[in-house]
DNA sequence: GTCAAGCAGTCTTATATAAGACTATATAAT
DNA sequence: ATTATATAGTCTTATATAAGACTGCTTGAC
């Protein structure tokens, strides 16, 4: 079934890739435990120690979890990693808060130009387009407009009536399978508009930080497309470079 | 010399941090090759495979840098890795712009509270102030203030007269024998002062992304504060999110 | 209920083989 | 004679396999 001399391409990046395609296929779900690495090792006819590397550099891009005596898991992108490898923002003692979010806006749209360029979707396509309000320590600071491709995200509206909940990333997975991987984030310093100042209780022309960003899945498919307006008087865009 | 059983640490983490500490005593520099796994494993009597695995990690940290057939070397931290690696500004086309500098300021002062507090200084110590401006496709676009201990970079006055090179990384390495290998960063949006507007030339007021940045070594000790305002109406700050 | 043994999983280490890169030497062409 | 071109040898990292150690859960004896 798998090789090593057909082509060069070594066994423990073949194995890999087809985890990855059963994976993306649906066939486990977060939170499923995969079968053991001896398992996989006899079902593919190679050795322990090569599935064991491919299951590496998938647990290393977090895919996967292992627990030592009890078995590899798809991971389970909780509250806890969403807040932590998505939510970037911190207080000023450098600790994340978790936000508090009111949904203002919730409807099905035609998808604008940007929209259709960042999630490379078809010319007309819909989008279902969500606008709320995040508060830090009870202080209205971010504003987020989120659009989802809706052919990916179809019931939405009728699941959800804009009572969303304030993590969405677990919703999109436990609702619609969909899981985020990665991300791009552009930053920019803006004006705040004069709906965005009501909205935070600014000045109008006030500072704020944008952050646009492109949530991908794990075969890199655009689903997500989110634009936060961020006062950062209290708080700030924290990132560490390894 | 190197065991298992005493402690549970396993034998390639002993490993990892025993290079670790001859790297950052200085026994190689940047560019030197380093002993085969053979020879290290010889040396420290455990298998290659168990250097091997030592060795892995440090690639991953972008301390070593492996080259199959000809060996391993101390990671060389040249002008493309400071651009990819700690240089984050892309113009629209979310393309990255070597940025041309020009030295407005550079003196030996009293470190101020916040430097003290941020470079872990003891109080009453020096640092080297540096004030430059950034062009991007020979446009004004970046103010940076940095402060270097002095205690760290001594002869920089002597050596070094207002005329620095354009990235500073390389020269912290091939003067000062200092590697940057991480950063924790700060973003915030503020409003430009007519001081930065002036050298910008923009209206005072304007959003300006700050960029505040604690430059550590690969023993965390912090060597750098550098503070960026970056006029973003034609540049974003790009963040990958894996 | 408690505790110990067993089992099923990952984790660590060791060993063998493959593949890439340089060097020295021999050989062929000019 | 000189230069270019193979070619073999050796040193390096890369990949694959196997064996034993460790960990956490379960099950059954008491």
């Amino acid at each position: 079934m798998f090789t090593h001399k057909n082509g060069a391409i070594p066994l423990y990046i073949q194995i890999r890739e087809f985890l990855v395609a059963r994976i993306s296929k649906g066939e486990w779900l977060p939170g499923d435990i995969i079968p053991s690495e001896m398992q996989l090792a006899q079902e593919l006819d190679v050795s322990q120690g090569t599935v064991r590397k491919a299951i590496t550099e998938l647990v290393e891009k977090n895919v996967l979890t292992r627990r030592q005596g009890r078995g590899t898991f798809i991971a389970n992108h909780d509250i806890r990693r969403a807040l932590f490898h998505f939510f970037h923002i911190s207080d000023k003692a450098g600790h994340k808060v978790l936000p508090d979010s009111k949904a203002l806006y919730c409807r099905r749209k035609k998808a604008t130009q940007k929209e259709i360029s960042k999630l490379q979707l078809a010319p007309g396509s819909k989008v279902i387009r969500i606008e709320r309000i995040r508060f830090l320590t009870d202080k209205p600071t971010i504003l987020e407009t989120i659009s989802l491709p809706e052919h990916f995200f179809n019931e939405f509206g009728k699941v959800n009536d804009c009572s969303l909940p304030n993590m969405l990333y677990e919703l999109y997975e436990q609702q619609f399978g969909i899981t985020i991987h990665s991300a791009n984030e552009e930053l920019r310093a803006i004006a705040a508009s004069e709906h965005d100042a009501a909205l935070l209780n600014l000045e109008a022309g006030t500072p704020l930080l944008e952050i646009e960003r492109i949530a991908l899945t794990l075969e890199k498919t655009p689903v997500e497309l989110r634009i936060s307006r961020c006062n950062t008087k209290n708080h700030h865009y924290q990132n560490t470079i390894f």
